[in-house]
DNA sequence: GGCGCGGATGTGAACGTACACATCGCGACA
DNA sequence: TGTCGCGATGTGTACGTTCACATCCGCGCC
C-alpha cells in the first residue's frame, strides 16, 4: 500500500507530472523513475522501457529547481560581457551558448553597463546570486580580475580575448601577434610613417593590440607615436580621422578595430584624400561587412566561435576535475584586401 | 531546544549558509528571516536590521533553486532568437536583459541555428525544460507559430519585430510603415523604377517591408516589380548588385536592411556607377556603421531597444494579470543621408 | 544445501525555501 | 475587567528530486 493513494483529488488545480506520478503509471518506485532519468546502469530494459512510455504519456519534464536543490548543481554557466552588440562578443556567445547547452548547461548572460568597479561587481554580483559553476568574462578585464577576487568567486573562470596578465584563465586570440601582422604589412609596403587608433585602455584585448602595434615598430626602428585611444566606434574613427588628417605626417593606419576603421575611412574621404592611395588602412575583426566597405577593407581576422567553443570546453574540463588546461592561443589571420597599398610620398 | 543543536558539525563541508542559519545569528526564527527577505511588512525596525546585519555577516545569498521549487515560479523569462549576431536583434536582447533584470527576473536564451521547423521545436523544447515563465521570439515567425502551438506552450509570449499576422502576440515597430517611408522618399525624388530587395521570406518583418514597398508603390500607380529575395546579408547585396546593374533598368534601390545595402553599394562602385548619382539606396535598421558608409546610408532607423523593453512590460503585465495589453506599434523614423538623390535619367 | 554475492528495486531522509496556520502580547473598547 | 483585534513572531509542512542505505531474489560455489 502506497501513500499515493491517500492524496485527495484536486480537480482543479492542474499540477504538472512529477516523479511519483511517473512511478505510479509505469508500476515502480520513484527511485526507479530517478535511475532512469539519470541513465543509471543495472536497469531491466523492460523496466526501463515501462518507465519511457510513461514519461510520454504524462509528457514528464524533470524539475530543474528539485534538482538544483537536492544536487547544489545550477548547471549554469555565467557570461560577464560588454558590448554584446559587437561583432566579436555577439558571435563567441553564440558559439558558447551552443556549446554549453549541447553539454547540458544554461548560460544567465548579463551585461555591464559601465567599466565602473561598481557595474562590474554589481553584475558579478548578479551571477554569483544565481549560483552559476563557472564563468566566462568578456568584458574590459583589468577591473574585472579585482572585482573576481574581491567577491571570492569560487568557481572556476576564463577571460575571453585578452591576453598576458592571467594567462592561466585567459583564452585568447593571440592578439599581439594580429596587430605585429597588421604592421608588419604596413612596413612591408613601405609605411614609415604609421598610426594607431586604439580601443578603450581599459579593454586588455586594446592594450595587447597596441603592444604588438609598438613591438613591431620597434623591430623594424621606425618612429612610434601615441596612440589615440577610441572607443570602438565608427564616430570616433571619423572624428579621430578629421583631426589627425589635418596635419597629414602620415601614410598609414593601423585601427583597433573594422569600425573605427570604417569611420577613418568616411573622413579620408571628406578630406579628399584617397584610401590606399594616400592613406592605407588596416582594421582588425573581419566583420562580415568589412568586405563590402569603401575600398574593401584588409584586417586581421579573429576566429570568435573558435574562442567561445574552447571557453566552454575549458570549463567543462575543469568542473570535471581535469588539471590540464593547457591552451595555445588561436591564431589570428592577415586578410588583404583594397585599403593598403605601397606608402605614396607624403606631401 | 532546537533541533539545529543536534546537527553533527561537519569542518570540512563547507556548506553555503541558509534561512536558519542567518536566524540563529540574529536570534529570531527562520521564518521571520524568510519575511525580511520578502519585503514583508508588520517588521520591528529593530527586528529587521537584526537579520539584515546577520545576512551580511554571514554573506548569505537566498538558494534560487529552492525558492523556485517551492514557489514553483522560475523567474526566468525565455528568448528564442535567430541570428543574434545582427544588430538589431542584439540590441533588443540587450535592452530586455536589462529590463528583466530590474525585474527580478532572468533570462534563457536559445538561438535556433535554421529556420526549420525541427529546429524551431528542439529550442522551444529546450525553453519549456527550463520552465520559462515567458517567452519572447526574435526569429522567423512564420513557423513559430505553429511549434508554439504544437507544443502546447502555456505561458504568455510575444514576437518581436513582426507585424500583422498575430497582433495580439506581437510587439513591433511599425515595418509596413517603414518601408512606406523609404519608399516615399524615393518617389518624392522623382524615382519611377525602384528595386526591392528583401531580407528572407519567412522573417515576417521582410514580408512586411515588402508590403510597404508594394503597397507605397501602388498607391503612386508605378510599376512594381518582383522584389529580389535575400538574406540580410552585405555579400548577398552585393552580388545581387552584380546581377542586377547588368541591366540598370532602375535608378533606386530599396534594401531590406543596411548590410545588404552596404553590398549593393559596392557593386555599383564595381560597376562604375556612382551612388547617389545614378542610383539611389536606402537601407533599414540604422545600424551605428550607416553614418559612415560611403556614402552615408539613408535609411530607416528602427528603435530596437524600445522594443526590448516594451516586450519585457507586456509579459510582466500579463504574467501580473494585467488583461490591457494595448500596444501600439512604434513608429520608425526616416534617416535622410547622402546616398539618395533626386533621379537621373535611365541610361 | 547453506552461504555469499551482486543485480534489481524499494524506503527514508535531506536539500532550502515559502505558505498556511498557530501563538503571543498589548492596547482599545464596551 | 474581559474580550476583541491586530501587530509581531514562531511552528509545521510541502515542493520534487537525489543520495545513502535497505531489501529482495536468484545463482554459483564449496
Amino acid at each position: 500500500m502506497t501513500t499515493e493513494t491517500e492524496r485527495p483529488i484536486e480537480p482543479d488545480r492542474v499540477r504538472a507530472p512529477n516523479i511519483r506520478d511517473v512511478a505510479r503509471v509505469a508500476g515502480v518506485s520513484y527511485q526507479t523513475v530517478s535511475r532512469v532519468l539519470n541513465d543509471s546502469p543495472n536497469i531491466r530494459p523492460e523496466t526501463l522501457q515501462r518507465v519511457r512510455d510513461a514519461i510520454d504519456e504524462l509528457g514528464y519534464r524533470p524539475n530543474q529547481a528539485a534538482r538544483a536543490l537536492v544536487t547544489s548543481r545550477s548547471r549554469t554557466i555565467g557570461v560577464l560581457a560588454a558590448q554584446t552588440v559587437h561583432y566579436g562578443p555577439a558571435t563567441s556567445i553564440q558559439a558558447i551558448e551552443t556549446a554549453a547547452r549541447e553539454a547540458g548547461y544554461r548560460l544567465s548572460i548579463t551585461n555591464i553597463s559601465s567599466s565602473e568597479y561598481a557595474s562590474i561587481k554589481s553584475g558579478l554580483d548578479y551571477l554569483m546570486s544565481q549560483a552559476v559553476e563557472a564563468l566566462i568574462v568578456i568584458a574590459p578585464q583589468v577591473r574585472v580580475f579585482e572585482a573576481i577576487n574581491d567577491l571570492q568567486v569560487g568557481v572556476p573562470f576564463v577571460t575571453l580575448e585578452a591576453t598576458g596578465l592571467s594567462s592561466d584563465h585567459s583564452l585568447w586570440v593571440d592578439q599581439v601577434q594580429g596587430a605585429r601582422m597588421a604592421t608588419r604589412h604596413l612596413i612591408e609596403l613601405g609605411h614609415t610613417e604609421i598610426m594607431h587608433i586604439s580601443g578603450p585602455q581599459d579593454w586588455i584585448e586594446a592594450e595587447a593590440r597596441m603592444q604588438g602595434f609598438l613591438r613591431e615598430l620597434g623591430d623594424a626602428d621606425l618612429r612610434t607615436r601615441a596612440p589615440i585611444l577610441g572607443d570602438w566606434t565608427a564616430s570616433f574613427g571619423y572624428y579621430a580621422g578629421l583631426e589627425l588628417l589635418r596635419y597629414r605626417d602620415f601614410t598609414a593606419v593601423f585601427a583597433g578595430n573594422d569600425q573605427m576603421a570604417l569611420g577613418f575611412m568616411h573622413a579620408c574621404r571628406e578630406m579628399g584624400l584617397s584610401v590606399p592611395g594616400d592613406i592605407s588602412i588596416v582594421g582588425f575583426d573581419d566583420v562580415p561587412e568589412a568586405a563590402h566597405f569603401a575600398p574593401p577593407l584588409t584586417t586581421v581576422r579573429q576566429n570568435f566561435a573558435e574562442i567561445g567553443r574552447r571557453a566552454i570546453a575549458l570549463l567543462l574540463g575543469e568542473l570535471r576535475g581535469e588539471t590540464d588546461l593547457s591552451h595555445d592561443p588561436v591564431q589570428p589571420e592577415l586578410i588583404i584586401r583594397e585599403s593598403t597599398a605601397r606608402a605614396s610620398r607624403l606631401g
